[in-house]
DNA sequence: GCGACAG
DNA sequence: ATCTTGTCGC
């Protein structure tokens, strides 16, 4: 498969994007932080669920697949898309939304990893990243905003004073503007609970694996 | 050619 | 992402 190829498969599944809130904020009711790490020639993908909104821990679950694909900005979806699919679908129920590392449509071709989640296991997904991929910022302060083609496709945001701010984009089933206020609920210094939690079961699951 | 470039 | 210690700041 090309490169050309890749970018029709995006294009394709960016067609399905839908920015509708499938939820409003007060009827989510869990809240699903996905994350990824490398071991060798294997992805360790984690998941762990929280209620919304008021954080508290309900459930975790992980994959180990092989790595099929490299890292080529702009292509994150093909290589960790399907693990996260794998570690995140069994505990998605009604209500649930999922916030991952990566961008959702703030990306060349509208189709970042948190898309391809979204789309693939039908569920409101939301996108954050600590560098930007795309898209124009406007505005100042710490909200700004993330635009393209005069759309806005996503928001910057400052967790703390002296923090780096953040990329936040939905990957499809919710607004910009839901994304936004949802990732605000989550905050815990730099970054969003779920995230951060996610990173470090990441972490301690494959240190206890040597 | 030059700069940008998620994890 | 990963290789890796101390260290500056709230």
């Amino acid at each position: 498969m090309n490169i050309e190829e890749l970018k029709e498969i995006q294009l394709k599944i960016a067609e399905r994007v839908d920015l509708r809130d499938r939820y409003r904020i007060e009827e989510i009711r869990h809240i699903i932080g996905v994350d990824q790490t490398f071991l060798g020639s294997k992805v360790l993908s984690c998941a762990v669920k929280f209620e919304f909104p008021d954080l508290r821990e309900t459930e975790r679950n992980f994959s180990i697949d092989e790595v099929s694909f490299p890292y080529i900005p702009g292509y994150l979806m093909f290589r960790e898309g399907n693990p996260a699919v794998n570690a995140v679908e069994n505990l998605i129920t009604s209500g649930t939304i999922i916030i991952v590392d990566g961008s959702g449509i703030a990306h060349p071709r509208k189709c970042g990893l948190a898309t391809y989640i979204a789309i693939k296991t039908n569920t409101p997904a939301i996108g954050v990243t600590k560098k930007k991929l795309f898209g124009e910022i406007e505005g100042e302060g710490d909200i700004k905003i993330i635009k393209d083609a005069g759309q806005t496709i996503g928001y910057t945001l400052k967790g703390c004073k002296n923090c780096k701010e953040i990329y936040v984009s939905p990957g499809s089933f919710i607004s910009p503007e839901t994304a936004l206020e949802v990732v605000k609920l989550c905050m815990k210094g730099k970054l969003p609970l779920p995230i951060k939690i996610a990173h470090e079961f990441c972490q301690e699951l494959k240190k206890s694996m040597f």
